[in-house]
DNA sequence: AGTTAGATTTGATTCAGGTCAAAATCCTGA
DNA sequence: TCAGGATTTTGACCTGAATCAAATCTAACT
């Protein structure tokens, strides 16, 4: 249970796809100067609760979380993956409150930008702000996205979320081709709205197809441009 | 087609409920300086195109709106509505282009907060900063919220949609039972992931059941809590 | 290595909601 | 006011994916 301390954003290896994306020497300085590093959590441990007051952004180093949502009947929902130099938290700007939980999926380290040097931050990083703005954009294009995929056929569902796992994990420095689910069928099957059964069925589906190789957890994409028609080739409406 | 001409944002009559909520009278000033107001559009017309240049953040005047997005199959999916005091456009922050249509249902007029003095006002009022990203982040939970949606039965869908147009009606101070859908039974199937039919067979089950009165796109909501209930009772995963 | 709880696969069955088709209703413009 | 198209309702039928139930498999711990 590592403390935090101070390391410079400059200085991280994920500084190209964290916050700091194109500010100047001086502008990473200030936000070296705010920003917390870094803490690491074991597997099922909590980055932050449902209901936790809003502490501020937080960035993963590495590792991967989920964010969890309860609904009314207390049942979870896995709304999202994290991956290492993607932020998370904006749950929590809107109401100074988390709307859910993120919970780490293996060993995790993360870094935070507190809350209370934000409104400092707006004021001498301006485009650090619109940054955030930024960031805090393509996590609505993400749910977009998913909120068009929820009326798709279970088949196009896996399919999306097996490219989108391989396109992130790539854009990182990782393998795009090989990976290992650190979710269990149950976890995809929640997050997507699909029974785990039909989970398992499609992925043996998709191997049978040879689109995947699939041993346990790990997968390997054999044919991505087949996987993708999976998502041109349907219609509806 | 009336011409951008200013109007006090202290002196709007949604002062209370758009942007400028808890903020000095100088803050206002500041903002009224830069938002462009009113611009009037008929039912049909375009707020903006998918695929636009971001030209700031808009807020609904009167009327409502519709946020359009194409999937790869040319298929339309209605994300959102808009109503009355409600910001859009944050799906442009990311990169720039909006990601999505915004279309009136109605005649509609709406107010922009251009893009162009966003840093300014970033560095000039940075609580005005604070308000726009929680703004931003309750565009997130109403996202988080719809995706839980999303993989619930019918029903629930259809309650918590007449639900949610009811509380965001009322928050404006229009009336919370009784009101006209700007929509179709085909816009609110596609908005909710149902074929129109099933939109159609539930809407008159609720009536039956004596939750709602309809008459064509006049709802009445009779029985609110037993609308409520819908969305306590069932059980799932 | 053996035990065991959890995770995954596989098969059989069921059902919510989609699709297709047709009738009824509404709405708009001439 | 009427005609014709769009929207909505209603019914019959079908299908994708959920559910239920077992049989394996896996990994962690003695």
């Amino acid at each position: 249970m590592s403390k935090f301390n101070q390391v410079s954003c400059g200085n991280c290896g994920l500084d190209n796809i964290c916050l700091p994306r194109g500010l100047s020497q001086q502008e990473i300085n200030s936000i070296s100067e705010v920003v917390k590093a870094k803490k690491t959590l074991q597997r099922g441990e909590f980055l932050y609760h449902e209901g936790d007051n809003f502490r501020g952004i937080l960035a993963i180093k590495s590792g991967s979380a989920k964010l969890v949502a309860c609904d009314q009947h207390g049942n979870e929902h896995i709304l999202n993956i994290l991956l290492p130099g993607e932020l998370l938290g904006f749950d929590g700007l809107s109401d100074e409150k988390h709307s859910c939980a993120a919970i780490a999926l293996e060993t995790t380290s993360f870094c935070l930008l507190p809350a209370d040097s934000m409104e400092e931050l707006f004021q001498n990083v301006p485009s650090m702000t619109r940054e955030l703005f930024r960031h805090s954009g393509e996590k609505m294009v993400e749910d977009k996205n998913q909120l068009i995929l929820s009326k798709r056929p279970a088949e196009e569902r896996l399919a999306y979320f097996l490219i989108s796992l391989s396109e992130r994990l790539k854009r990182r420095g990782f393998s795009a081709s090989e990976f290992k689910l650190s979710l269990s069928r149950q976890e995809i099957g929640n997050h997507l709205g699909l029974a785990l059964e039909t989970v398992s069925r499609l992925l043996k589906k998709f191997q049978d197809d040879g689109l995947i190789l699939v041993q346990n957890r790990f997968i390997t994409i054999i044919n991505l441009q087949a996987l993708r028609n999976l998502l041109q080739l349907s219609d509806s409406d």
